[in-house]
DNA sequence: CAAATCTATTTGGGATCCCATAAATAGCCA
DNA sequence: TGGCTATTTATGGGATCCCAAATAGATTTG
C-alpha cells in the first residue's frame, strides 16, 4: 500500500486528465480534505507533486489552478521522450558496458517475436508484448551509462500512454480480422527496428542506433496522429483507452475499465 | 522573500553539492529541524522536493539518504540539457510562428559581438554575457512551439551551471592576458555557432540547426573535460566557481563567496 | 554462548491547531 | 450612486501532537 500522499496524488492525477475539473478551476488544500477525507498534509505534498509534474500551476496569488494536458501535449512528450530515447541509444552503442545487457535486449526481441508469430492479439498476447516493448526500452535507457536520461524520461512519464515502452492499440481496430493483421504488420516493423537498433548498438555504431531509435519513436506519434485524423475530437481518455495495460493503470478512475484493453 | 521550505531546499541542495554532508549520510527529518530551526512540515516538503531532483533518495526502509552527484554526473546532465536544446532547435525551425522571436535571437548575437569586441573580460562583462547567452538558450527553448522541452530541461537546471545558457570560465586563465585573448576566441567561436543556428532557424533547415546547435553544446562538455584532466581532483565546488554569475548563485553558500568569480 | 524474542526508542506519516495575509464583502463618505 | 475603506472570511504556511511501524538494544532461553 502507497502512502496517502502518493495516492491521493494518483487520485487527483486521474481526475484532472479525466476532465473531472473544469479547465482552470481552482483548487483549494480544504476543499480536497473534504472531497478525499484526508487531513491537509498529504493534500499538500500531493499538490507538490502534481506542480512537479505540471499538471497544476501555482497561482500567483494563492492556491493552485488545473492544468490539464491536451492530446497535442501528449503528442509534444511523446516527442521528447523519443528524442531522449534515441540519445539513450547513441550512447549505448558508445558504451564498453553495453555487452553485458545485449542479452536482455535480445531476448525481449525474440519473446515479442515469438508472441507476435502466434499470431494472437488477445488481452494476454498484447499484455505479454506491452511488457517485453518496456523491458526492451528500459533496459536501453538504464543501460546507456547516462542515469539523467532515464531520470529525465521518468519525470515525463506520469501518464500510462508516456510510460517508457508503452504501446498504443485501436481497439476498434483490433475487432476486425484485417485490423488484427494490420496491427501485427505494425508491430512486426517495430520489432524489425528493434532488431537493427539491437544490432547497432552490438556493433558500436551510435549514429545508426540514435538515427533508427528516433525512427522508431517517430512511429507512436504519427500513429496518435492517425487517430487524430480520424477521431477529431479525441482526448486524453480516447488515448489512455488506447494505450493500458501498464500497471499503473490501476491507478486510474473505473471509468476506464471499459476502455482500456 | 521565498516560503520556508523552498529557502529550506535551497540551502540542503546547496549544503549537499558543496559535500556538508558524509556520502551516503542519512538524513532525519528530525535532525534537520533542529539544525534549522523549522518545524517539520517546511522540512519534509523540501526533501520531497530534493527527493524531486534526485539529490536525496528514499532509504527503502525509511528516511532519505544523500546522494550527492559527482562532476561525472554534471557532464552527463549538461550533455542531456544539450541533447534537449538540439532537439529545441530542430522544432524552432519547422515552427511556422519563429519569426516572431528571431528578431529576440539577433539581438543577444549582437549584444553578445559587442561585448566581446569590446575584449574586456571583467566580472560585470562576463555577466552581460552570460545573461546574453542565457536569453539567446532560453528563447529558442521557449520558442520551439513545444513545451515539454524546456520543461524537461528546467529539471535538471537546479544548480548553477547547469541553468540553461550558463557558460563556465577558469578564473586562473583569465588572470593572464593570452588566457583572456583564448576566452575571448571561445566567446567567438560560439557566437559564431549562434549566428549559424539563428540563420539555420530563419531559413528552416532544421536539421542544419539541430546539428549545430549539438555541436554547440558539446562545447561545455569538452570544455569541463578540459578542466578534468588538468585538475584530476576536479569537484563540483570548483565547478561552480568556474560558472556562477547566475541569479543562483546568491543562494549558495558564503563558502563560494571567494570562488565564485 | 548464540539465537530468538521481547521491549524501548527512534522516526516518519497523518491530523489538527494557530496565525498571517489575501480576497471578499459590507459599510461609509463624497 | 460610485468609489474608497474597514471589517470579516477564506486560505495557505508553519508548528505541534499523535500514532503506527521499524530499528536497535536488552533479556531470556535452548
Amino acid at each position: 500500500m502507497e502512502s496517502i500522499d502518493t495516492e491521493l496524488a494518483a487520485q487527483i492525477r486521474s481526475d484532472i486528465v479525466l476532465g473531472t475539473y473544469s479547465e482552470k478551476e481552482r483548487l483549494t488544500e480544504a476543499r480536497l480534505c473534504e472531497t478525499h477525507n484526508v487531513s491537509r498534509t498529504p493534500v499538500r505534498l500531493a499538490l507538490r507533486m502534481l506542480e512537479h509534474e505540471g499538471l497544476i500551476r501555482r497561482s500567483e496569488s494563492r492556491g493552485y489552478y488545473v492544468n490539464a494536458p491536451k492530446v497535442a501535449d501528449i503528442l509534444q512528450a511523446v516527442l521528447v521522450r523519443g528524442h531522449l530515447e534515441s540519445l539513450a541509444a547513441r550512447l549505448m552503442a558508445h558504451s564498453p558496458s553495453r555487452h553485458n545487457t545485449l542479452s536482455k535486449l535480445e531476448a525481449a526481441i525474440d519473446e515479442i517475436d515469438r508472441l507476435v508469430s502466434a499470431g494472437k492479439m488477445d488481452d494476454e498476447s498484447l499484455s505479454l508484448m506491452q511488457s517485453q516493448n518496456a523491458v526492451f526500452h528500459k533496459t536501453i535507457l538504464d543501460g546507456c551509462g547516462n542515469d539523467y536520461v532515464g531520470f529525465t524520461c521518468s519525470q515525463i512519464s506520469h501518464l500510462p500512454m508516456l510510460e517508457v515502452g508503452s504501446m498504443m492499440f485501436d481497439r476498434q481496430v483490433l475487432s476486425t480480422p484485417e485490423g488484427i493483421e494490420r496491427s501485427l504488420f505494425r508491430l512486426r516493423l517495430g520489432n524489425s527496428q528493434h532488431k537493427v537498433i539491437f544490432e547497432a548498438i552490438q556493433n558500436g555504431d551510435a549514429v545508426r542506433a540514435e538515427g533508427v531509435m528516433r525512427e522508431h519513436s517517430n512511429t507512436m506519434v504519427e500513429y496518435i496522429k492517425v487517430f487524430e485524423k480520424r477521431d477529431g475530437e479525441l482526448t486524453i481518455k480516447d488515448l489512455i483507452g488506447y494505450s493500458g495495460l501498464g500497471a499503473s493503470r490501476q491507478d486510474l478512475d473505473p471509468l476506464l475499465k471499459n476502455l482500456a484493453i
